[in-house]
DNA sequence: CGCATAGTTAACTAAGTCGTTAACTATGTA
DNA sequence: TACATAGTTAACGACTTAGTTAACTATGCG
């Protein structure tokens, strides 16, 4: 039930992959043009490739020789959905603590340190 | 650079650390009760903590033999950052998509497959 | 055909992950 | 002291990850 959200986070935890998200927003590119920015070998970055198509990040396109990758938009969203939920929990407590403070303030005006 | 962000989505890449995470809105909680819900050992949740720990995403107060652990807000928000600007890129880049296709449909009035 | 380009697959190494059980430390309690 | 409870550390095995180089497939071009 939570293989999904599993493949996109351990996809997303390695630099160059995130890297090579955020190179594609730039627009589609092909696999050696991909390559380029790291010092890696082009076998690494297939593989890394691969990953991200595994967990529906990246799709691509043959076309001759080239393979033409692009960005899948609708793959992060379990992911953030889950840390947007997990902030939005937390604000709601800070906000609740907020509010507690103030009333413990206003009920006994000075004195609470620590 | 980027270390924050691996070791932040690595740590969210498993689903007994996210279970914790999501464990832990409830309140604090110490090992044991947090190793209840799965059919895991103890030392496999001691190390499970010890990650989340690692990445900071939760906390924790010895307070005699009891390990009181509790999340931390904070150690999200790069993770939930990075996403966030991903998928705003996505709808942005949609909405000029959509207004693109719109334009095309006016200019062309029928017959564009594929 | 012969050769270059784009990319993958294979084989290997080094290191990390994730679980186990057994043994340990530390605290509380009779 | 002796014993139970809370939790960690150590040692191990199975598996995965991430990189390398070498060899391969497939396309394009003279």
């Amino acid at each position: 039930m939570y293989e999904q959200l599993d493949t996109t986070f351990s996809a997303l935890a390695h630099p160059a992959r995130r890297a090579i998200l955020t190179q594609l927003r730039a627009g589609e590119a092909n696999v050696t043009t991909l390559a380029e920015p790291y010092g890696m070998s082009l076998p690494a970055i297939s593989r890394h490739l691969k990953v991200l198509e595994g967990a529906g990040l990246i799709a691509r396109t043959v076309n001759g020789r080239f393979h033409r990758c692009r960005l899948v938009p609708e793959a992060a969203n379990e992911a953030g959905d889950w840390l947007q939920n997990h902030r939005r929990f937390w604000t709601d407590r800070l906000d609740s603590l907020a509010d507690y403070v103030d009333k413990l303030n206003k009920d006994s005006q000075g004195d609470n340190d620590e």
